[in-house]
DNA sequence: GAGAACTGACTGAGCGCTCGCTCAGGATGC
DNA sequence: GCATCCTGAGCGAGCGCTCAGTCAGTTCTC
C-alpha cells in the first residue's frame, strides 16, 4: 500500500487510474523480469518489453517515463517478493528452539528459488540512475537487518553466546551474502552439491562462527 | 608467457609482430579498465577506448575483432594480476605457523587494493560471449582451489582439524567470497569497518568455522 | 434518449541519434 | 617498393522515445 504509493511518487505515469497503472505495471514488470534474465538489460528492447507485456511501446511509456524506471520496478518488486517471504518465515519459525538453523534454511532456500532475479539485481543494480540505486543499496541493508535483529534475540534468549556487536553485524552480513553465493556461483555449487547438502555444511560452519571461539 | 601465447589463439589479431602486439593490447587494456570502471562496459564507447589508449578506433580493431574482446582481455588480465599477487603471498608465508590468518590477511587486502576491478569482472562476465565466460568462471575455481590446498596442507600438519572433505571445499569457497564481499558491499562496510578490523573479525570467524565444533 | 462534446487509454510509424565496425588510403621502415 | 602498421571519415543497423491520431466509453445538452 504504503509502497504502492511510493513508487507512484518516484516513477510518474501519465495514467490516472492507479489500479490500472498497477495493473499494467505488474504486465510490465512480469515481461521485464523475463527477459532481464534471459538476456540482460542492456540487450533487452523496450519493445520486446512491451510485446511480452501484451501492450504497444506507447503504451508502456505511459507507465514508466525511461527504459531505467523499468529495471527500478524490476528490482522493486523482486526484493518486496524476498522480503515477504522471509519475513513469513522468520514469524512461522520465531519463538521455537533451533531458530537459528531454522531461519538460515528457509532463507538459503528463498535465495535457491529466486537465484534469477537475485542474479539480475547484482549484475544490473550498477546500471540504475544513482538515486535509485541508492534505494536498492539501502533494502539490502534492511534485509540484512532481519537477520542482524534475530541473531541479538539469540542472544538475549541465552541461545547463542554474546559476541562483540561488530561481529554480529558480519556475521548477519555473512549469512546474507552465503546465501547469495548460492546464487552466483550454482554453475559450480550445483555441480557439486545438493541445496540441502549446501545448507547443512554452511548451517554447521555458521554455528561454529558462533559457538567456536578461537 | 605461456599465457600470452593462448590469448593470442584466443583472440586474434591483424598485426604481426608479437611484441607490437602485447604492447598495444596493455595500452587497450589499461584504458579499457579505467573507463568500465567508471561507466561500465556497456557505456563505453569503442572510440573512448581508442582515444585514452591513444590509438585510432581503426588500429584497435588490427589487435581486437570485437568489443568483447577487450573485454575478455581485461577479465584476463584482472585475474592474472590477483592470482600472481595472492600466489606470492601463498610463497611468502608458506611454512610459517599461523599461516591461515595471514594468508586470509593478504587475500583481503590484495581484494582491498583490487575492489573496483574485482567489482568489473562480477557485474560484467554475463556480457561476455559463453565460451568466454565459461573461462573466466573456470580461472575463479582455479582461485579457490589455491586455498582449497593450503587449507588441505594445514589440515595434513596437524594445524586445523581434519573436516570433511566437502566442509573443506565450501570453507574455502567462503573466503574467496567474503573476500569479494569486501568489495560489493564496501558501500556499507567501508563506512562501519576499516580494512584491518574487518580482516580480524572476519579471521576470527572463519577459525570459529574451522576449530567449532556444532 | 439522441446527438454532441469530451476524456483518457492506447497505437505504431518514424525521428534523431549513437555506436560498433569497415576500408580506402597514408605513413613508416627496411 | 613492398610489407606492415596506422588513420578516421563513413556506413548502416538498431535503439530509446515521441506524438499525431484513433476510438471506446462517459458526460453534457436540450
Amino acid at each position: 500500500m504504503e509502497k504502492d504509493l511510493s513508487l507512484l511518487k518516484d516513477v510518474p505515469t501519465q495514467v490516472k487510474d492507479q489500479e490500472l497503472v498497477k495493473k499494467r505495471r505488474r504486465q510490465i514488470v512480469d515481461a521485464a523480469v523475463e527477459l532481464f534474465v534471459r538476456k540482460g538489460f542492456h540487450k533487452t528492447t523496450t519493445r520486446e518489453i512491451a510485446q511480452k507485456a501484451g501492450l504497444s511501446i506507447g503504451s508502456v511509456y505511459e507507465y514508466v517515463s525511461t527504459k531505467e524506471d523499468v529495471l527500478y520496478l524490476v528490482c522493486d518488486v523482486i526484493h518486496a517478493e524476498a522480503e515477504r517471504q522471509i519475513s513469513e518465515a522468520l514469524v512461522r519459525t520465531a519463538g521455537g528452539r533451533e531458530t537459528l538453523a531454522e531461519v538460515i534454511r528457509e532463507y538459503f532456500l528463498v535465495c535457491d528459488r529466486m537465484s534469477d532475479h537475485i542474479l539480475l539485481v547484482y549484475q544490473e543494480t550498477q546500471s540504475l540512475p544513482s538515486r535509485w540505486r541508492k534505494k536498492v543499496l539501502e533494502n539490502e541493508v534492511r534485509f540484512t537487518g532481519l537477520f542482524k535483529g534475530m541473531l541479538e534475540r539469540l542472544v538475549t534468549a541465552g541461545e547463542v553466546p554474546a559476541l562483540e556487536e561488530r561481529a554480529l553485524d558480519l556475521v548477519a552480513h555473512n549469512i546474507t551474502v552465503l546465501g547469495h553465493m548460492w546464487t552466483f556461483r550454482r554453475w559450480f555449487l550445483r555441480r557439486h552439491y545438493s541445496i540441502d547438502e549446501y545448507i547443512t555444511i554452511q548451517t554447521a560452519l555458521i554455528c561454529g562462527e558462533l559457538f567456536g571461539s578461537k
